[in-house]
DNA sequence: GGGCGTGTGTGACTACATCACCGACAGGCG
DNA sequence: CGCCTGTCGGTGATGTAGTCACACACGCCC
């Protein structure tokens, strides 16, 4: 009776009959990995499906000119579905996974994952439901790179980094690694953005004075 | 015995079972399209998996602004899979699919592919494959937007799209939407490729005269 | 021929990316 | 303390791509 109540964590997952939570409980284990530790990457394709109970994990992709942009971030209460088979598949391509806090997860090994995709309808729903997810992301992605503003698109990120707390620990690159885009161009919006008092600047920091005109302009699409 | 010949045709489906494959064969039905129907999209979520037999189908999404980037194409012997799936999850985006030739497919209605997937363990690793195919595609058009320049870009989709035939009907508008750019961008790239002595354009039509040069500028990536 | 719709060409301008470089700041160490 | 060193951020010049406005060309139908 190994019931782990991780389980009721995950939406998709809690309305799992017993039989297949303790299955699950059994046969998975749970992990903890430090902040900034590399997930998964090109020459390292984990054979575990991840499940995030605390913590995010951010995931990137690097081009043959070393240049970088972020996909998509998984968070608690999410899955790693879509890296995992696409690197168990392919493993052509230069994704890659880094632990951006301490991050603690269940690790579902490979077979117990087809075990249950094969026994259980509701992990089946659960696993394309965390596909979808992932795809319309990396459809946001596309549509925000090809057709976006990056002004918009930093404002937007600047929120979405900030959270709640209205200030982040973060350089300019890694914020233009954020966006794909070059280093100097976000130095010079953020300069812009701190010109209109919107944020205020200092090395390594950025704290947000006026969200609310940040989001006026993160939702003027 | 209805076990129909098409199954051969995918790679991936040809070594299953053969009473996976009869299954497959009875409750499933071959349809045709004439080019240019729209298969799916925004308000209009099939609740068949598509395989395709012949034809092509281009999926491709459309900003708010009202711009067009092509994704994928569904090429025959491949399927449909992520925008069934995440048209039913989420189906907030707007990605649609649109048969670019006369297309002939076998529909396999929702509950028979959800027993397959549930029975064959065969059939999961064609459904993941297919996923990770796919996904890989995403990975590569946000790269492509990211970071690729629209010369090497535009010069890759003449050559995918000529085919062997040296070849291809297409306003600039059209070429321009395959790579998300504008019409303007790709009319004056193309001149200068006709300058160059690389292609011969007219109304609507673009012929490559020196095909290797366009793959050489293409490869350098 | 005269209209008309669609497709293409062009110039001026803006936005973003790239390149080259320099100065500012923090941490370590003599 | 002053100096060295590595990272971080600021700035101008230049190139490439996207935007805007508009003119012209072609094919088609009357």
């Amino acid at each position: 009776m190994n019931d782990a109540a991780w389980i009721d964590r995950f939406e998709g997952l809690s309305r799992l009959p017993a039989a297949i939570k303790e299955t699950l409980g059994e046969r998975s284990q749970v992990v903890t990995v430090p902040g900034g530790t590399k997930i998964f990457g090109p020459g390292l394709s984990p054979d575990n499906l991840l499940l995030l109970i605390e913590g995010t994990v951010k995931v990137s992709q690097t081009s043959e000119s070393g240049r970088e942009i972020v996909l998509y971030r998984v968070e608690a209460g999410q899955s790693c579905v879509l890296t995992t088979a696409c690197l168990l598949a392919h493993e052509a391509y230069a994704a890659e996974g880094v632990a951006e806090t301490d991050v603690t997860a269940v690790a579902i090994p490979r077979t117990v994952f087809d075990e249950l995709v094969a026994t259980s309808p509701q992990f089946r729903t659960f696993v394309f439901a965390a596909y979808a997810r992932r795809i319309t992301d990396l459809f946001r992605v596309i549509d925000e790179v090809a057709f976006g503003k990056i002004d918009v698109r930093l404002a937007d990120r600047l929120i979405g980094l900030a959270g709640g707390s209205g200030k982040l620990e973060a350089t300019h690159q890694q914020l233009a690694t954020e966006l794909g885009t070059a280093r100097e161009v976000v130095s010079r919006q953020l300069s812009e953005f701190q010109k209109r008092g919107w944020i205020r600047l200092s090395r390594g920091h950025v704290s947000l004075t006026d969200a609310p005109a940040l989001e006026r302009l993160a939702a003027s699409a």
